[in-house]
DNA sequence: ACCTGAACACCGTTCAAGT
DNA sequence: ACCTGAACACCGTTCAAGT
């Protein structure tokens, strides 16, 4: 904020801030504005170095899809997709704004793409024919999306912030009772270790179909 | 739009009008003023039986998931999920708006939670064990919302609208060879058939850890 | 070439005023 | 009790004007 503002503006460092904006105050309040005031420079600057707004988000899925690792080629293919899958949910985990901005845009980028690429490839690897390997990317692509997103949603404990979920089960226990009876599974909920589990299942089903 | 008029405006009809609006145009395109003007109405009076516009998506939602049809209880308990997830796709599917707005609240009304507890039902009457109850109820909560959410940003190739995904292909077949090498299966995907393959497969491993 | 101020057409929401 | 008009504090985006 203090000697940042001479650098000139760049498409870069405009997604950089804007990425960095959301992770703290929710991309919600993201608005071109702020964004401007952020980098010492009025909203409609922006414009030189950007089309508009969505493409700004599109630049900000980019960014953090950039961030996942690959691990190399040598490990066998359920290590491989396991680790990319991890790094995905994680880096997921960490702009938990990303998931649902993607879901919404609806537009893979390149780095959503190479991520893709990575593990498609690896399925191949594995042995599985055209199909199940796009069976196996779809249920790969859902349970990390779907997973991330209610991880974004639903807060650990450790946030303190009650979920929606369990302030609405704390006054209906009768009414869901099979619900209720999970308890502090539910509200103690890890999600990464989730995720992995439900992750072994589906590769478990992916190896069955080798033949 | 011409007798609809002079019914008195309530709850219900303003999320019914909501509902049919999204349908139709979007939930982008939702607005206070918009939704007023649909109901014959200015946008303040939506006030007078709506706390604000999170309670009007709130309510839609729960409008959504009150559709989702619940099979009798005498049916296995694979069947009864498998029926319950069918039904829920469907209208997920009809109201592609439903699970991103879902994701975006992450806030599980009454109706979204009778499904939740009819689906943990079903698997507590398979004979799981509570930790395994749980690890299902997020596999085929993330599964839906995952496949529902793709199908809505990817429409079928019916809708002859190329998606994104496709659009970028043609550009770089060479930088991404293993996805392009799937071609046909991505852009003809069939989403509600693909959603029932990987339902079996997390069955299939649920099933596997009935002892 | 890049930044700006003023403007346009919208938002959600509040509130005093009408009936 | 319910509806309204005017207002407030915001949006994204355009465009002519500045340097």
């Amino acid at each position: 904020m203090t000697t940042t503002e001479r650098l000139p503006l760049t498409r870069e460092r405009i997604i950089e801030a804007a990425v960095a904006f959301a992770d703290e105050h929710g991309i919600d309040d993201l608005s071109m504005r702020k964004l401007g005031a952020e980098l010492g420079v009025e909203a409609m600057s922006l414009y030189n170095h950007v089309d508009n707004k969505d493409d700004i988000y599109d630049g900000m899925i980019n960014y953090v899809f950039e961030s996942i690792e690959m691990p190399s080629e040598g490990v066998d293919w359920r290590t491989g997709i396991r680790d990319i899958c991890a790094s995905a949910m994680e880096i997921l985990w960490t702009h938990s704004w990303a998931v649902i901005t993607l879901m919404q845009r609806g537009n893979f980028g390149p780095s959503a793409l190479s991520f893709m690429n990575e593990v498609v490839g690896r399925l191949r690897n594995a042995g599985l024919n055209d199909e199940d390997i796009h069976h196996g990317w779809q249920m790969l692509a859902s349970h990390t999306m779907g997973y991330a997103s209610q991880a974004a949603t639903n807060p650990g404990v450790m946030e303190q912030k009650l979920s929606n979920l369990q302030a609405m089960m704390a006054e209906n226990e009768e009414r869901y009772p099979h619900v209720a009876a999970l308890g502090p599974l539910l509200s103690e909920c890890q999600w990464d270790r989730e995720y992995m589990f439900g992750l072994e299942i589906i590769l478990d089903g992916l190896e069955a179909r080798l033949n």
